[in-house]
DNA sequence: TAGATTGTTAATCGATTAACAATC
DNA sequence: TAGATTGTTAATCGATTAACAATC
């Protein structure tokens, strides 16, 4: 039930609003006007605030944003509120960092299960989780309501494994793997390419030496 | 040395087109058009034409592209010919996934060292190497002539080791930890905020549902 | 040659920035 | 009230798409 068209460009910049006025939270700071968010966070002005008027008028003339209430609506836009399960698939080195990764709380993301399909790995315990057998997915998928799948693997097979998940109802996808998956339209898939970042790195040095 | 403007948007796809010609390599696929290219990466053909004609014409009118050609040409605008010296800083489980990570090779980056900030964790060894006390980095990054450090601290002290980087000369930063760091403009950083990735995935759930 | 497809210019679209009336 | 700052419209800028002459 999305309001207007937001575009990607406003909605990867949310996260970094909610990521400065927590930190303005920490520091006790009550209000703060787009000018001084612009100077610290470093987009204009006036882009926080056509950007913050696609979901409302939180601020008020004279005096700019409450930082409490901006910090919460902004937490509620991105959907912190909501409760999602999840299971991770690929428990190799990755896998196993995602695993403890801490962020999950506070995105309401909470992981059920891990699987992998080395049998070495099978059996052996992460944080609280045994990793399961990756033949286990669909009856976990299904008995557990399961939302999100974040899939730690290679590529090789990684479409087959989103084909299986896609079959028993997962919704979202948080892609580690290096390849553009490929599902149905109401199925979200967030990339989280390391490669692509990488070549990135490597372009951007060797244009400055 | 760059040649005109590139824009960040073109630089990003970069290594997508690198990616997918390389598929096609792989495939034995030796020519390909802008059409052909444009179905199975997702860009407009006009898109693809206009990024490629950025760094030069690669094309040949009524035939199109050689693929492994073009692969290479991309390869070297990345800058995946030339020689980094890296050190990683975190050895926790996201950096000991990044360490074990064997994109590095194909990107010319090369690990020379581990550090950690934490005593339990020195001298334990990850791949070949022992890691490090972080109090040695600024002798390691001088000996070696370190162009590259990988990040993968807590957000807290990030900024102060960057500091400390910068002031031994370091040229870019790999950056996990899940803050903007302020950098000298010659000092390239890219970030990868897993944070940031999942709050968009939270986003874009709560909106389809 | 005829057909195909590039390289490139022009047109369109979308995102960012500037400006300012509304109003707290 | 006067000053400050928003919300919002208009202007600008940049990126994408369309079109087509050049040419292999």
């Amino acid at each position: 039930m999305g309001t207007k068209n937001i575009s990607m460009a406003v909605i990867r910049r949310l996260p970094k609003y909610h990521r400065y006025l927590g930190d303005l939270l920490d520091k006790d700071i009550q209000r703060i006007s787009s000018k001084e968010l612009s100077d610290i966070i470093g987009f204009t002005a006036s882009q926080i605030r056509q950007d913050l008027n696609n979901f409302g008028g939180f601020g008020q003339q004279g005096y700019g944003y409450n930082v409490e209430a901006l910090y919460n609506e902004i937490g509620k836009i991105l959907g912190l509120d909501k409760k999602y399960n999840a299971i991770l698939i690929g428990a190799g080195n990755l896998g196993q960092a995602i695993a403890n990764y801490s962020g999950f709380r506070k995105a309401g993301f909470e992981i059920k299960a891990l699987f992998d399909a080395n049998p070495r790995m099978i059996g052996l315990k992460i944080r609280d989780f045994e990793i399961l057998d990756s033949q286990e997915i669909e009856s976990v998928v299904k008995e557990n309501e399961i939302d999100i799948a974040i899939l730690c693997i290679p590529k090789n097979g990684a479409q087959e494994i989103v084909n299986r998940l896609v079959s028993v109802g997962i919704k979202g996808v948080w892609n580690f793997a290096p390849i553009d998956l490929e599902v149905p339209k109401d199925v979200i898939v967030e990339n989280v390419n390391l490669t692509e970042s990488l070549f990135t790195l490597s372009y951007l040095m060797s244009e400055i030496e």
